[in-house]
DNA sequence: TATGAATGAGTATTCATTCAT
DNA sequence: GATGAATGAATACTCATTCAT
């Protein structure tokens, strides 16, 4: 059965390209609708206005994030589970490029969007926060590690590389998600022990 | 004696602050003008466009990396040396934060921008892979590290905290330079002996 | 029952009576909005560019050009036909005074246009050069006549006197169509013969 | 001895000659300075205004005139007459083309400068008349003759030429002067008689 | 439910002109 | 006597949004 694709998910789609491609500012409601195949006055019916395409776009974002710390199931080696994070973030960032983006991009003109946006790290980092705090009592990690300050570099180093990938993509300077998994976060993991 | 700061710099001051806060499309050259204390059409005798703001500022930044290059004389050690390299990239790039986040956020306006921009990470690239493969001769790096991906790896992890630093600046998420370098950046450097 | 005036045509018509007063560059799309009494924005809603409004205009004027042409049938008889060209060129250039104007004035803003315009005395030309050729063979014109040149001074005598007609308006030097066509052309004609 | 050009002269020299191939509204005062090779606002130390210079450049014009008029001395041969002052008023226009454009394109800017402009035709129709009249009376022009359309009627003639000359130049309409002259104004004069 | 027409506020840029040196 | 710097008003054109059908 062909699922129907509805006028929403046209213009939202249509949005979320290109807000990937142009940013923002540059995403204008007569290029959303040609892209979306409606009219302009269309989209304005079913969205209150661009910010409200914006807001859309974030939802469907903060859910996948739940659905993603969901998938989380540590194993109980650090390495192991580093990795793992550092994969399904790797897709997370991948699939939801186009948010991703302008939260870098134009989020001044969205204190509610960075408030958002930043709540992916956020999350991370609590539920790494947790978990270490589980690994350090259970001996796993290294009783001196300082929690805290672990958890929010190993994020940087996730995101970090994530971002780079984006933002530097087809100039020789990308590096395989593989090649960086298996150097940086192996290295970061191996020295919590 | 105070230096008389000329128009020229009045303008160009504001508009990099401008675009580091608001991005280039959102950066008007009415804005950019009152936050200059000066008429709007004074802007267009002193730089022929809008564009052309932003060349001047990447003209700057393109001498800038130069000297910073110029700057880096390696010890011998590499611990010390990449710790420096660190630091040094991360000065360029407090400094240069308007230009180096347009080139993320508004390359897609500014295809020629993009490539200048890109030239940051391609010349410390160069000065690493030149640096490390002459410390593999010398034995300071092990013999079995492939120097190509050992420089992306490190440009992306330094890069990508600059970047997050900046991004998420005060979200609780940023972390000191400091941490970072002596986590990430020494246990990166340990690793390659 | 009164026809309704569409937006485009309020806007043409605005467009080609202040183009007739003005000239092209003061013809501003603001005068026009307001004459037309549409907002600005409306105009290039409904016109690309403000060229575009001459491109319109001149569309109208070449399909003109062909009905003119087509509407002269000649009766054999030189002065008749000689005299009834000039009429039918002098309606025309009536009808189609702020195009013929900005032909003469603001030609070197539109090379195209002028190109176009210059189309009304070639057409006309090259029926004159026809006919008088077959007038030549039937003996009604004298076999000494330089068909070429006597074509290209006939159509200066209608359109110059045209054009002074519209350039010199209400200043007691305007003479009446009638009577220039009575001398001059009647004249002409006759030393055909 | 070399002939010392003013600053005055440079510029109202390169104010003509862009007037010619522009017009009034597109000849800015920026194009002026830079064609006469001295600063913008020296224009202003000079002419009160950009309209100040159009009235210097009809002042001259005027001038001229009446030394054309002065230089028409009739011989109280029609034929040669006419056709002397078909010469006399073709060179005129030839040389004060700049000005003779601009009183048909932008006149309704000037609407002073229309009445001056109008001066040429008035005053060349006044001497006509002058003129004619006296041929009349002494048996030259047949007694029967309207001298006052006959005047205009020949000025039309003319100046129509001088236009059409200009306006269609390099079109292969442009027909030349000795041509021209030769078969209409020669007419014109033959059938006075 | 969707669309075509209309619009007010804004955008980069240019122009004629003035001011201080 | 000349110039470089500055400016207010205008210009063509775009954008997000509303209204009537």
């Amino acid at each position: 059965m062909a699922q129907k694709i509805t006028t929403d998910e046209k213009i939202l789609n249509a949005f979320s390209k290109l807000l990937e491609e142009n940013g923002y500012t540059e995403t204008t409601t007569k290029k959303i609708a040609q892209a979306a195949g409606v009219n302009e006055s269309t989209l304005f019916r079913h969205f209150k206005d661009k910010e409200q395409l914006v807001k859309e776009l974030v939802q469907k974002y903060m859910s996948d994030i739940d659905t993603v710390n969901a998938g989380f199931i540590p194993s109980g080696d650090i390495v192991t589970d580093l990795m793992r994070v550092a994969d399904l973030y790797n897709h997370f960032v991948e699939a939801h490029k186009a948010l991703f983006l302008i939260g870098m991009r134009d989020s001044f003109q969205f204190p509610k969007l960075k408030e958002m946006i930043i709540q992916l790290p956020m999350k991370l980092k609590k539920i790494l926060v947790f978990w270490m705090t589980e690994m350090k009592h259970s001996g796993e990690i290294n009783g001196l590690v300082n929690i805290e300050i672990t958890a929010t570099n190993y994020i940087t180093l996730i995101l970090g590389h994530a971002l780079i990938q984006n933002i530097y993509t087809d100039t020789g300077l990308d590096i395989s998600q593989v090649d960086f998994v298996q150097k940086n976060v192996r290295d970061f993991a191996e020295h919590l022990k």
